[in-house]
DNA sequence: TTATGGTGACTGAATGTTCATTCATTGTGT
DNA sequence: ACACAATGAATGAACATTCAGTCACCATAA
């Protein structure tokens, strides 16, 4: 049970993304994914628990590496209104450069026992730290209000990037959200009112 | 089938809320709703077409009435900013005053087949063109910014409320969120910078 | 007043389908 | 000839939905 390594582990994960964004979690049988997969229902079964470690695994993997990348590129950069710049880019790119990834993750991985949404909540702490990280630091250079809580804020950023990405993918990728990366910055930064 | 009246109907709906909050999405069974309802299996047929027709029946009904009152609160209101205010406050104090409906709405309802997302996707139309309205009216009176799409603007609003609701409720809504309502506001309205 | 019949709401056991999972068997490489 | 990977048909559990039967109530007539 359980190899995390070898072609048919990533082959498996793959074609579960394939399915369930084709045909939706609650069509995306074990048999179907198997078939993607060019292997047998039973050997799903030598890789991976059972079907929800299926599911675990693949946002562990997709999204764990996605928040590697993140994290390498931001400390790339000094200032904290850059960062953040570079995170809503970032998000933007990974999700649309993988219509099937976003509609799993968007949409159809939201759907899920407590179990599953338990670890995919441990694996989004990551993500959620980083943005705590960014939102700390531009309150220390000065550049941010420091009269809110950080996770206020944090809430605010994620939540506004997941429901634009959300409406991408539901209005099946019809425009070009990367595009719209300097709009929300400064919407985050500069706020709503006039000026 | 589909009687949208009497104390069965309402009776149901109430059951399903509270089985789908204790138990699951997955593990909220017609004959578990049923009993909860005081109520044969067989008579929840008699009332909804099927047991996605209970899902979206519970949406409509509830959030619907919520779309109403929110829209007649507002409308006691003249500036854009102070329905800001009060649309935030509104929609944090229902959802802690209904646990349940707060589990419901913001965890388990969102994982449903295309229908169930469809249906739901019609009726949460209404809430964002209360919100677009909100902006549009703030825009005109030149207090928010008008370099920006509306609909950026409203995915922000709704991203942050949504997004913060639903970390209440994972929290097990160990905190007041219905306090953090100007603070939220002032986070829509001033942005993130120093001031 | 009491029997009769009709109506429609309600019941819940039985049905049939849909899969996730298993495991006896087969294949492959060394 | 051994070890291990892979197969896929068979199994059985879960559960939405059905429907033949029961019940409660009312109207009418004797």
């Amino acid at each position: 049970m359980a190899r995390k390594t070898g072609d048919k582990y990533q082959a498996i994960i793959d074609a579960a993304v394939k399915v369930i964004a084709r045909h939706g979690y609650h069509h995306a049988q074990v048999s179907k994914i198997a078939r993607e997969a060019n292997v047998a229902d039973g050997t799903i079964y030598l890789y991976f628990k059972n079907k929800d470690d299926i599911l675990i695994s693949l946002f562990k993997e997709k999204m764990g590496s996605f928040f590697e990348t993140t994290h390498h590129h931001l400390n790339e950069l000094d200032r904290a209104e850059d960062k953040l710049r570079e995170l809503i880019h970032l998000h933007f790119s990974l999700l649309s450069e993988n219509r099937d990834l976003a509609i799993v993750t968007q949409i159809e991985l939201r759907q899920s026992d407590p179990d599953i949404r338990y670890q995919i909540g441990v694996t989004m702490k990551r993500y959620f730290q980083i943005i705590d990280d960014i939102v700390s630091q531009g309150i220390e250079e000065g550049v941010f209000r420091d009269d809110l809580d950080v996770r206020i804020i944090r809430r605010m950023i994620f939540g506004t990037i997941d429901e634009a990405i959300t409406a991408w993918v539901m209005k099946d990728q019809k425009y070009d959200i990367v595009s719209l990366t300097d709009s929300f910055h400064s919407l985050f930064v500069n706020g709503l009112r006039a000026r």
